[in-house]
DNA sequence: ACCTGAACACCGTTCAAGT
DNA sequence: ACCTGAACACCGTTCAAGT
């Protein structure tokens, strides 16, 4: 007799909580509906993962090792800050409800840490160094993050579409507008 | 005997409630917590205002009943703008628990309406007509907007103080360089 | 007209009891 | 070791019943 190698219950959880948040957004998670969804009694998934807590934590470790490695495209170090800015951006978007999910965590910041590491390499390219060029990082990591924010705050609570593409355009104005200014000096 | 002219009960409900959002957050806003604050059965609230929306709706209400006029400060419209954005900003994070509901509400815009006006004329007084001097409004007030949600987040959710305090410098910044590029046309 | 209490359908968490 | 069911303390909403 073969003993099946299962995949280990608690991945399996995780894995379709995702799912469910991805699908029907944030508040859609709770305890019973997983249980319902996995075919098991709602306490049994204590015994594997523990609390509300610890699994959007398992939910969030599982998206941010997903979060593929960032790529700057272009010639020009400007072309490239611009291109991580709007792929930050684009990503968040895409997984609103699992980026709120890291805000609920307090853990926003994670999330943003290949992107914090590829900025900082095209910063000093652009020929900015210390305070300066940890500035510059923070500006643009922060202006994208604000915007991904505000973005999601409009889309979750039936703000109507033109207030969401009007953020979006305001989005890639402030981001030119910085981004000048970070040329000009 | 004199009848008291008593507060209407709806009113005093709406206050209540609105006090207790103040105090303890936008989460703290239960039917059931509120009327044990207002010394009746939770179902009373019904009666008077309605269920969990439209109480939020009148809590809303008030909020932006209170709103003061917006006074924009400097000689030049560049500092009025940059004054208004600041006191949008500052208000409406003074205030974040009510904000996050008018968010609930899908009724950010109508938050900003007294500031759109303002910022109308100051744009105008700079020398912007027609679509840019619109675009230019837009701009400043969603630029404010983004970085009151990205705080509210931070705050909300125990980020660290260090990321609320850069969130609010990179605010500034983002603030200055779009203010630069609307001079420079 | 105004308010209550019971009831219903949710929610997260704990824990004794089963296998 | 793993899972269930009952129980507890919450939540919003409805509604018949009282005054």
């Amino acid at each position: 007799m073969t003993t099946t190698a299962t995949q280990p219950e608690r991945a399996r959880i995780v894995a379709v909580a995702r799912r469910l948040v991805e699908r029907d957004g944030p508040d859609a998670l709770s305890m019973r509906k997983l249980a319902a969804d996995l075919g098991v009694a709602h306490t049994a998934i204590y015994w594997h993962v523990g609390g509300r807590d610890e699994l959007v934590g398992a939910i969030v470790d599982s998206f941010i090792a997903d979060l593929g490695e960032v790529r700057p495209r272009g010639r020009s170090p400007r072309t490239r800050m611009e291109s991580i800015a709007l792929d930050v951006h684009r990503q968040a978007v895409e997984h609103r409800a699992l980026v709120s999910l890291a805000f609920e965590q307090g853990r926003a910041t994670a999330l943003w840490q290949p992107a914090h590491v590829a900025l900082a390499r095209e910063v000093e390219a652009a020929g900015l160094r210390g305070a300066a060029a940890a500035r510059a990082v923070q500006t643009i990591l922060y202006l994208a993050g604000a915007f991904v924010t505000l973005e999601a705050a409009l889309e979750e609570h039936a703000e109507t579409r033109a207030a969401v593409a009007l953020s979006r355009r305001v989005f890639s104005d402030a981001l030119e507008a910085v981004l000048d200014q970070l040329e000009g000096k």
